[in-house]
DNA sequence: AGAAATTATGAATACACCTCATATTTCGAA
DNA sequence: TTCGAAATATGAGGTGTATTCATAATTTCT
């Protein structure tokens, strides 16, 4: 009995927390940071004004937290999804596909990024940055893959991919955004794909012996993998 | 002496403008929209509190003036730089450069493009809106000249090619700034410019084996580089 | 010089975030 | 079941800041 009272106390807690969460995402989704009020979040929620701030420390810990789920929202349906995909080529058209749709149907959230991480004094280590670093890993992953396969070009370090990768899709989508055309971002996508898979069109760019030395390429690749992932563990 | 008199009067009235302007900006880099108090600009103004909602409808209509300023600046210099070089990989190249310098000196303009740029009912055709586009116009006529003469990938269309420069640096700016290097600037302009210029440096990639070795010295460098990478990473 | 127009002032207002004294609800023990 | 303590909820009021406006000072023109 105890147990289950308390559990439904959480419960009841939890449930709370969530419609205030819920109904600030609305609100923040659909006017902004700046024109939304707590006194709104709060009415659309069922709670007094001061309840929020039994939930949240401030205004600024609300909008990170729905940037904060925003994310591990991204995060689990990118790597579902990257998951269900053979070839590391579909595997980043289905990456920058979803992380289109994603901030289309919830473009404010580019916005709100930096208000919410301004205010951190030190955004290193902070969630929000683990967050970010746990979704954009998903492509650092698959062009490590793809490097050593040749799928993906090699003469670019894939920390500037990344940048490369994500910086083009935010920025590209705000001026396709501004401009109303939603239809050009396949299209979009696919020549930005185009910059960093290397063209199998042409197949057997270096036939004779040429194949040899994009298989000793391929070896050098691999065992850099595998130096990188040794790194990695013993830094982090 | 009417005619001075008037002039005068305009003048003071114009270096009113500039103080409030020039304390704003100086205010705005530091703090940020959001920290700066519109009475501080005031006081290191010189004038009253209200006296500033006599040259700016609200602080909102301030920002906004301080980045159009910025873009101004910002184009002057570009053109400027673009017009004393002659390859047009060189003029891509500064005005890469260029920009990263320039948002690294002011990159507060960053965070306030989103919130100045918010509240116009119509982001189109506002004065932001057009001065960005003069801006960014200066890597369109770029563009155009190098892919005509073979410089620069004619399989991007040139507006995909301008979201991915500028939306590159912006985006690796940030992540730059974040993980305190700085020095890797160079390096990131390098190797988006590659992505986007034509390489002449290794002509004939399907010749002979030359180009086998070529692509393979480049993979080679290109993993070389990963390494040294993280290696620096996990020292510093 | 003096009236009229322009420009400047800062106290007062409006508004939104946030606090806190108080009230209500929940829960375990008697 | 009842009671007291702990947890949770409330909303009026405090606080800070953007913005306004009645008043004052300055400039211009006659």
């Amino acid at each position: 009995m105890q147990k289950l009272k308390t559990s439904t106390r959480r419960e009841k807690v939890e449930q709370k927390e969530d419609a205030i969460i819920e109904a600030a995402r609305r609100i923040f989704m659909e006017k902004g940071f700046a024109k939304t009020t707590m006194a709104e979040i709060a009415r659309q929620s069922g709670v007094a004004d001061g309840t929020v701030y039994l939930y949240f420390k401030n205004k600024e810990a609300l909008a990170r937290t729905v940037v904060s789920d925003f994310y591990r929202r991204l995060t689990e349906r990118a790597q579902c999804g990257v998951d269900g995909l053979g070839s590391v080529q579909d595997q980043l058209r289905f990456l920058a596909s979803h992380h289109m749709e994603s901030i289309m149907n919830e473009h404010r959230i580019l916005e709100m990024l930096p208000i919410v991480s301004a205010e951190i004094d030190s955004y290193r280590g902070s969630e929000l940055f683990d967050l970010n670093k746990n979704y954009v890993i998903i492509f650092d992953r698959l062009v490590k893959i793809g490097q050593a396969s040749g799928a993906v070009k090699s003469t670019v370090a894939p920390w500037i991919l990344r940048d490369i990768f994500f910086g083009s899709m935010d920025y590209g989508f705000k001026t396709m955004m501004i401009g109303n055309r939603r239809k050009d971002i396949s299209r979009f996508i696919d020549d930005l794909l185009g910059l960093i898979i290397v063209d199998t069109s042409k197949p057997n760019q270096h036939q004779g012996n040429g194949g040899a030395l994009g298989n000793l390429a391929d070896r050098f690749e691999a065992a850099a993998s595998r130096l990188e992932t040794m790194i990695e563990k013993s830094a982090g």
